[in-house]
DNA sequence: ACCCTTGCCGAAACCGGTTTCGGAAATCAC
DNA sequence: GTGATTTCCGAAACCGGTTTCGGCAAGGGT
């Protein structure tokens, strides 16, 4: 009766190590060590504690184990409050995957959030006392990135999602967006373009400085110059795109076409033109690169080089998760490529630069 | 020096509840009795031992608690990938504000993602077996929602995001979502419009009947007659917002404004009417719920009612905290208020209806 | 035949807490 | 002043695992 009703209450009694260990007629610590892979037990003996775990589905608690080893078996994510628009709409995919790729290794996901960087180091610390994560995530990683600096100290297992300035003994993940911007240039010398602007990201962040280089080789490769009026860095924003491109466009001798590091920044550049009167993928081609949702619905639908953040956050999971089994972080890198979607924001130059120019100086600064 | 080492890479060991009862001549049990309140401790010795906890920095082990209370200190928080494009750009603050709720308590956040709904059933199991959250949030509740039932039925705390059919035994918070849909029918009377459409979003949520009911009242309530040829549901996306509205300005009388349940599906409507030659904010007037952050940046800004994701999830995350310790849901209920945020997609009405036919009449169907 | 390994498992301590139980001292009733 | 309650704390078991240690039996060497 009474024991009807536990059972009824919380639904299922979990398989305890005593119970396997009844069942098999060894003890706990046999039990344990077979499931652990320790040498001095004999491989019938282990072939049997696995079968039978199999067979009653004994999987330890993980809390109990925690207790006595500190891992956790869960890894953890801090978001960073004050994280640029540029880093919002993808965040959905990247946890999916990130959850995801926990789980599929039987970990779990602790999610926190913090609102400033001495917050973030505190909730490392909380978090690693607290054994609350057994190792980190780190997104969107700065060139110097005092997060790094952190966990290395404290000898933490963590993983990059972007290479940083010195990835030495960092297991990371990342996608070469220098070769997308390298092939970005390519692509709109291919149709025709000769001048070509640059609008990069945030330059503390580490794929800026990437992307740059990217831009800086391909247009070095292909013989055409650069000129820093029509370059700009640090825009992460629909506001600093619009700004930045109303520079680039002001300039003597405007571009024909833009790359942008990032989306967001691009959809800035919409703005820009419509203001100036310039019709996207023809007056000016534009190509950009994240392939957030927004840019397939913008007119014309933006042409950029798109990151699968579900694939990237499941394989960061799964590379954590090796890091802190042991596994040496030179062994733990993937660099992984953007997609190209060529979806209309880029043409063949309609106008020459002092086209260009002209229709700008008509326009009303407003 | 062996201390050492192991003191810089641990940073700092922990204060345990022996360090405790060594410093306070006490044992364990009263030190654990004292910090949980059991009445057979004296205040004198409560005080003393909350006094050293403070000093000395002691916080328990959370996970060996957990093995034997089978509490955790962790809310669980499981988000379908399946979740509609209009649900996810505000995921971002959503978490956010979860978390710090979570965190301001003491608590953590597991976050699991699920692809389907008998995967996120399968989700709530493992995760409560294997103890590791206390309890749910459970967004964008649905009408009749399966985790609802299953979550009651193994008498599991968790709260909603948006009331239910049958709240009775349920916690939640909720946004007054049909008062604002009231609220925009009334501005839009207010401003002269007199045939108002309305696109509803998906039935299985229950917001959505909800906001509906609120379009209903406020046109009875303004003596406005309703018809069903500029009224349509289910618009969760920008093309199901394109579709709906394409429907509703082809009807016989078209309206000379339109009440969106959700954002996304208003920006479907700026693409309809950008097809149809309509400018919003004098040919067509659009009004819009959700808040988010893509509609500030449409020509022209979509007026809408907001909602404070951030401060949502920071009160569920209370919520759920309370009904853990033990409240009853009947005390467990918010009920907020979006705010209007009046951008220019709505002004006096220009056009009549019938000139508004004419117009979407003269436009290639393309 | 003897000693020394080696392989393999059990016993017991331990991790950091919670909870039950029992009993000593203090308070109360009369 | 005695017995019956309370009040309050210590002792010990317990939660579900891991890990150290020790020892028995089988195998190897000579």
């Amino acid at each position: 009766m009474l024991e009807q009703r536990i059972d009824h209450k919380q639904s299922q009694r979990r398989v305890t190590i005593s119970d396997m260990s009844a069942a098999l007629g060894l003890t706990k610590s046999t039990v344990s060590r077979a499931l652990n892979n320790y040498p001095d037990i004999s491989d019938a003996t282990r072939l049997r504690v696995t079968r039978m775990a199999e067979k009653m589905g004994y999987r330890p608690l993980s809390h109990a184990q925690a207790i006595r080893t500190g891992r956790t078996k869960s890894l953890g994510l801090v978001i960073q409050l004050s994280e640029h628009d540029a880093h919002r709409p993808f965040l959905a995919e990247f946890l999916a995957g990130v959850s995801l790729g926990a789980s599929d290794e039987g970990y779990t996901l602790t999610v926190a959030s913090s609102k400033s960087d001495a917050d973030t180091q505190a909730i490392f610390r909380g978090m690693l006392q607290d054994r609350k994560a057994d190792g980190f995530i780190l997104q969107r990683t700065l060139r110097d990135d005092p997060r790094v600096r952190l966990l290395r100290s404290m000898d933490v297992p963590f993983v990059l999602f972007g290479r940083t300035a010195d990835s030495e003994d960092c297991a990371w993940l990342d996608v070469a967006g220098e070769d997308a911007i390298a092939d970005a240039v390519d692509h709109l010398v291919g149709l025709g373009h000769k001048r070509i602007g640059y609008i990069g990201g945030g330059l503390p962040y580490n794929y800026s400085a990437l992307r740059r280089a990217g831009f800086e080789a391909a247009m070095t490769r292909q013989g055409l110059s650069m000129d820093p009026d029509i370059m700009r860095d640090g825009a992460m924003t629909r506001a600093d795109g619009a700004a930045a491109s109303a520079d680039i466009l002001s300039a003597k001798v405007p571009p024909t076409a833009i790359i942008c590091a990032v989306d967001m920044a691009a959809l800035g550049v919409y703005q820009t033109a419509e203001r100036f009167g310039l019709t996207i993928g023809s007056d000016l081609s534009i190509l950009s690169y994240d392939g957030i949702p927004e840019g397939a619905h913008a007119t014309p639908p933006l042409s950029t080089y798109a990151v699968d953040f579900t694939a990237c956050g499941r394989g960061l999971s799964r590379l954590l998760i090796r890091r802190i089994s042991g596994e040496k972080p030179e062994n733990l890198r993937e660099l992984t490529t953007a997609t190209f979607l060529d979806r209309g924001s880029t043409g063949v130059p309609v106008l020459q630069p002092d086209a260009v120019a002209r229709r700008v100086a008509h326009q009303p600064i407003s």
